[in-house]
DNA sequence: AAACTGAGCAACCGCCGGTTG
DNA sequence: CCAACCGGCGGTTGCTCAGTT
């Protein structure tokens, strides 16, 4: 059977609404009420598809929508109901008083689904990280910029220095200039890589960006914990090395205290060189399959390199597993302190801006 | 200064399920 | 039971506009 459209479309306007339009539907709908949207165009005098008429009531004209910004808690119900609900934007804005499916649609689309995309790299055994390129060119993102103009009053700054002063209070620091957009660059992030072994027990490995893949922890895991690390788990970190006191940065940190001179060598903040920190400070690429490694180390500046493979899958395991159990942090308490804090700056990282 | 670029978002489109006659 | 209607939903498109070249 062939559906009859939902109204006669020949002569109808289409496009950006007006502002009479606007008047004239909401008049409409202040006096009679919503519904009957096939019949309401023909009845308020709107040259508009029914449908047309509901969408701009629903998504703009309703009184009791709230404008702006995405507030912090907002932003943190979207990522744990996306994650148990998928794309179901209606089910989600129920959650959310005063914001619309397509509101939030398109705040995922165009924010939070790019964090996801940052944040995740998954990888073989063999470790190799995968990120997504910088944006080459064009303008920056009024959504930056939005924030960027929220001096003081910014949810986000303030998210930045809980972050810095939760990693690790002697790196917070004031920040330098951001590196500039149109680099080429793959930017630098290392994994978590906990697998469960035959016994029971999990094994944490860390896969840092000069690719050395490394079992740092091994730990006991019982009952629920043994479900709740079922499967791999990824996501970037901030770590303080015990030799040496080496420094690894995840995205943020990097954008925070690196940048890149007109020479092409990156540079870090003058604080963090005096620190004698050594940085990752990013995967070159060198081709569409290899990228490598520069490792900064603070005193000499020496730029190591190393090659590998880019891994392509991405795996969004993490964060359904954390925003799925209402209890997370207390479950990372018990797993041990310092995985609780790794896992809870990527959680407090993923929610900053980026 | 103009052209280019791409983020952001309003609006459209087509499909689906529930309801009605 | 079936066809038609209707509202709702998710995916997609395309316009606007500000930053970059």
């Amino acid at each position: 059977m062939v559906r009859a459209p939902c109204c006669e479309k020949v002569g109808l306007k289409k496009g950006r609404w007006t502002t009479e339009e606007d008047e004239i539907l909401t008049k409409y709908i202040m006096a009679n009420g919503e519904g009957s949207w096939r019949s309401l165009p023909k009845n308020a005098g709107l040259l508009r598809c029914g449908k047309s008429c509901r969408l701009r009531w629903i998504n703009y004209l309703r009184a009791d929508l709230k404008r702006g910004n995405f507030s912090v808690e907002e932003e943190s119900t979207i990522l744990k109901l996306h994650a148990s609900f998928g794309s179901s934007w209606s089910l989600i804005a129920s959650h959310l008083p005063g914001r619309t499916d397509n509101e939030i649609k398109n705040y995922w689309n165009s924010h939070l689904s790019r964090k996801i995309y940052t944040f995740h790299g998954k990888t073989t055994s063999k470790g190799i990280i995968t990120l997504p390129p910088r944006r080459k060119r064009g303008r920056t993102s009024r959504w930056a910029m939005k924030n960027k103009n929220q001096k003081g009053s910014s949810s986000t700054q303030q998210q930045q220095q809980q972050i810095h002063h939760h990693l690790n209070n002697e790196v917070a620091v004031p920040l330098p200039p951001k590196p500039p957009l149109e680099t080429e660059k793959y930017l630098s992030t290392n994994i978590i890589l906990m697998e469960e072994q035959v016994d029971g027990s999990s094994t944490a490995s860390t896969i840092t960006n000069d690719h050395k893949h490394e079992n740092t922890t091994t730990m006991c895991v019982e009952g629920e914990k043994e479900e709740i690390l079922n499967d791999d788990i990824w996501g970037p970190y901030v770590e303080e090395v015990i030799n040496g006191g080496e420094l690894v940065l995840n995205f943020d940190d990097f954008m925070d205290h690196c940048w890149q001179e007109a020479s092409g060598v990156w540079t870090i903040s003058d604080e963090q060189r005096e620190s004698n920190i050594n940085i990752v400070v990013g995967n070159e690429k060198v081709d569409d399959d290899m990228c490598t490694n520069v490792i900064m180390s603070s005193g000499d500046h020496d730029r190591l390199h190393s090659s590998s493979s880019i891994a392509s899958d991405l795996d969004q395991n993490l964060l359904t597993w954390l925003w799925e159990d209402e209890d997370w942090e207390k479950d990372l308490q018990s797993l041990g302190e310092i995985h609780s804090d790794k896992l809870k700056a990527m959680v407090d990282w993923f929610l900053s801006s980026s």
